[in-house]
DNA sequence: TAAATCCTCGGGAATAGTCC
DNA sequence: GGACTATTCCCGAGGATTTA
């Protein structure tokens, strides 16, 4: 189901926001679903700032909210997810997500949602907004995400590293590490190297 | 080669600006 | 006026470069 409010921004929305992370987030929305559940089917909601894909069923008890990046999926629904992926609709086992937030991240977006609800599971990806108009969540969501991304590559997160992923200046360097700071203390992230000076700082996703 | 110096980076603290 | 955010200044740590 395809359901659009605000018809008017539907095209400048649709075109502002990654095709990569479009695809992606519906074919995992169609992978995922839940076919024991009868009368509702995947929903896609456009509105001005914001695309939601919301997938009847629960997560997974394996899956963990905060682990969906980078992780192997089980797919509910292996042979759709199979089929899509010999099509090339969809990533590799495990890269769907990454890849999505990759993308995300080479836009400067604001971080992808994921939101559990009783009977469903929502995915919100938004469109460009600036720094300075993402609230205190989604700054350190972004935090988090970054750095889980840079784990998944083998790198670690540093003010650096996270100013150019939220494309703010040099100038703002402080804000970001108020930030780190902050993602630090809701343990989001952590240290490498607690031993280690201040010069050089970097982070990690706190279940590494 | 070792010491001195310079440069870059990260972070703390103070202050200014903005919004309610 | 208080809370929050942004900016500026300053300092320490560590890498890079220069010099004796």
């Amino acid at each position: 189901m395809l359901r659009v409010v605000g018809r008017e921004q539907l095209h400048s929305l649709v075109y502002s926001l990654p095709e990569i992370a479009l695809r992606e987030l519906l074919a995992n929305a169609l992978i995922h679903q839940d076919f024991s559940i009868t009368g509702s089917s995947p929903m896609i909601e456009i509105y001005a700032d914001r695309i939601e894909f919301t997938n009847p069923g629960t997560l997974l008890p394996s899956k963990r909210l905060d682990r969906l990046i980078g992780t192997t999926p089980e797919s509910r629904n292996e042979l759709l997810a199979s089929s899509f992926r010999l099509y090339r609709i969809c990533e590799e086992r495990g890269t769907g997500f990454q890849k999505v937030v990759a993308t995300i991240e080479l836009f400067g977006l604001p971080p992808v949602l994921f939101t559990p609800m009783d009977n469903a599971f929502r995915v919100t990806l938004y469109a460009p907004r600036k720094f300075a108009n993402m609230s205190q969540m989604e700054r350190i969501e972004a935090c988090y995400q970054h750095a889980v991304l840079q784990y998944l590559s083998s790198k670690t997160l540093t003010n650096t590293s996270l100013r150019e992923r939220l494309k703010l200046h040099d100038k703002q360097r402080n804000q970001v590490t108020n930030l780190i700071g902050e993602a630090v203390v809701a343990g989001r992230i952590k240290r490498k190297d607690t031993t280690s000076g201040s010069k050089f700082a970097e982070y990690l996703p706190y279940w590494v």
